[in-house]
DNA sequence: ATCATTTGAGGACATTTGTCCTTGTTAACC
DNA sequence: GGTTAACAAGGACAAATGTCCTCAAATGAT
């Protein structure tokens, strides 16, 4: 609970008796790993605050492969974006890479937190501006780095994935293949 | 005007009423080809509509290239969004591709647009939350599509780019090199 | 514990893409 | 109108990445 209350400090001044109210419409999940949060072709009900835990967002893309779109950790929301705002069936898929604790909102319960505390309006809108600032950054990293630059960013910027997530669905993340990424490792190692 | 009343109304249901009132405080400016909207290092005090014409957004990579972030037509906004939205020197670029015509408003107004016309926050939301699929979107298409691919979409979306913008500022819009994007045009011709 | 399945490493070769360069063409400027 | 600079095409070779594959180790299920 001091996880999220702080998280939400520092994206907008929430008093402690707006945190008090709001924290008791959401709900504690308790995932294993492998579960999943969100299923494709579903529509996404919930946005989750990641108390502990990693979630990995994927997806098929139009060769048929399954495409890690970003691994979720502690101290994070996640969601599928799309499907929650306009809830329509989801394209990606949300799940547990190993036993994961959120804190989760429903569609409607957020929007009575819309009506009733305006702090919520902020935040809300602040939450949607950094995730386009964050997949502003993916696309200048896909569109800039080399293979070998954008796995070291990863091992810089989320030096555990490594322990949860496969190769497979790491070279997924980059846009590269396993064989480039195991070949990166071969030359990393030495 | 008009297309810009449509524009919003496609966004949110606002009053001929509100959309009078909010008008009278955008400016009409007009770009001569290769002016620029926005400077790097400089604060965008400004988001603007273009009514008509062609800017090109780029940022300067860690390797000292230019790369192309993207290129905004007619009925569409652009601005340099992270300089805007925390008013923070800008790492983009904005320039025109050619004649252009733009209603621009500055950080100022908009907030006294926010302040008076509910409406506002609603499109100011939805713009963002659009803005953001946008850039997943862009995100997708250069982790899963090769070169060509890339290309031959651009072609379809953004047909009339090629005979606005240069070989080189494509190239880097794709990812790719000058050279690849000649092999793939010489290839397309055939 | 045993067997089957999944996962990661890496060989061999093909393909794609990049680098460096030259050339011809177009466009811009005095 | 002639000169210069910018731009696009493409040759030759190098480097990076992908494809297909095998093997060994790790993991899970019975």
């Amino acid at each position: 609970m001091d996880k999220f209350k702080q998280f939400l400090k520092n994206i907008a001044p929430i008093t402690d008796k707006e945190f008090a109210d709001s924290i008791s419409v959401f709900t504690e999940l308790h995932l294993k790993k492998g579960d999943f949060f969100v299923k494709q072709d579903k529509i996404c009900r919930n946005i989750a605050f990641i108390v502990s835990g990693t979630i990995r967002i994927y997806y098929i893309n139009q060769k048929s492969e399954e495409t890690t779109y970003s691994f979720c950790q502690e101290n994070c929301l996640t969601t599928s974006f799309k499907s929650f705002i306009f809830q329509t069936p989801s394209q990606l898929t949300l799940q547990a890479l190993e036993n994961t604790v959120l804190l989760t909102i429903d569609y409607d319960k957020l929007n009575v937190l819309y009506k009733d505390y305006p702090i919520w309006q902020n935040i809300g809108r602040i939450i949607t501006q950094n995730e386009f600032l964050n997949m502003e950054k993916y696309a200048s990293v896909l569109n800039n780095e080399t293979a070998k630059e954008k796995y070291l960013r990863l091992l810089k910027e989320q030096p555990n994935i490594l322990q949860k997530a496969s190769i497979e669905d790491i070279a997924s993340y980059l846009g590269i293949t396993r064989r480039t990424l195991s070949r990166i490792r071969q030359e990393i190692s030495k």
